[in-house]
DNA sequence: GAAATTAACCGTAACCGTTAGGGTTTCACA
DNA sequence: TGTGAAACCCTAACGGTTACGGTTAATTTC
């Protein structure tokens, strides 16, 4: 994305990837809950403290790209085309965004997921809020003129159809139906 | 509710009731955050490990309630006269829940809650449970027919216009806008 | 280019939620 | 009345997380 030019932020990113790198790869191959901080450190050959200085917590350490997701579903509404309808450009990213994170390397990382409740929980409150930042793009929208409620409910809407198309058995035809009722109760809303 | 007959059992809800109450008092006086277990299980008299054998959580220390939510929710469907349509029972039952949650005397544990991540989150993870507990009861239901996709997304439109009202300025309000919408998203599901 | 500043990183020790292990009391029921 | 189970106790530990104080290396300032 950005190419930083100073060398400590070069080392910086290095040691931020290696520690995330370091630490997918045994939770793989041992298991989420078999690898402590304490070994994810010491693979990655850095301090404690400084696996908690670039992450937040432990689950945050799998969750690694999750600014990227957030970004690309309020770009999908903020960057369409003008006058280009809001549900079919959610219908489309939260369709690229569904085919990603059902891909075939994905896999064994959702296995993983769906196997830890704490992975699962974190997973859900990253979830809220990226529906919060996509209900503020909404909100923001000058050409959809809708209630603040009518968009944070759209939002989480929109969220649950990822969520529960990651974990269906058709995930394509799961994001598609569920747009027919996000689209319904879209067009319920208007003035 | 359920009168237990026996000594034990009585004694059991009685430890448990204890627990309870002391932990929320320490919580609402000095902060979620500066009580510790140890300090809960010291002022209600019991071991920690007894803290522990009836609540799976600190923050289940504050949600003691939250079976009785679940099973409201999905006795307003399976318990609903039959032939009644499903969303206004829902719209009823989710009114009549956030007016309990905004009462006048929830608003200092509702702010307990917001002011602390670890319970914001522990509430949405069990709102996801809510859901799919509603999600059982849609799908079981013969008079709906409805697809597994249709039931579950439903379920979580609901419990999302609950999560909302509850911190909306104007919770009824909220609760009827976004029934509006899951109405309009039902309809679209009619095989 | 030396000096001062800052930011990344280090190691240790501790905090706190949570659980394991193993023991004691109290109730229920045959 | 004796026996099994359930509720409870205490202690010690584990694992995520943070506070603290110190070291090194990059950047900025003079």
């Amino acid at each position: 994305m950005t190419e930083p030019s100073g060398r400590r932020e070069r080392k910086k990113a290095a040691t931020r990837q290696k520690i995330a790198d370091t630490a997918l790869r045994l939770f793989l191959e041992r298991g989420y809950d078999a690898v402590g901080i304490r070994d994810v450190a010491a693979e990655a050959d850095v301090a404690v403290t400084t696996v908690f200085a670039h992450f937040a917590s432990k689950e945050a350490l799998v969750f690694e790209r999750d600014q990227d997701f957030e970004q690309r579903l309020t770009r999908a509404v903020t960057d369409r085309p003008p006058h280009e309808p809001l549900i079919p450009a959610l219908h489309r990213e939260v369709q690229a965004l569904v085919e990603h994170c059902t891909a075939e390397g994905s896999a064994p990382v959702r296995r993983m997921i769906e196997g830890s409740p704490a992975l699962r929980e974190y997973e859900e409150s990253m979830s809220l809020r990226h529906a919060q930042a996509l209900a503020a793009a909404l909100a923001a929208d000058p050409h959809l003129s809708r209630s603040a409620t009518a968009c944070g409910a759209t939002a989480r809407f929109t969220i649950d159809a990822y969520a529960m198309a990651c974990r269906a058995d058709d995930p394509r035809a799961t994001v598609d139906e569920i747009f027919q009722m996000i689209e319904a109760a879209w067009e319920a809303t208007a003035p």
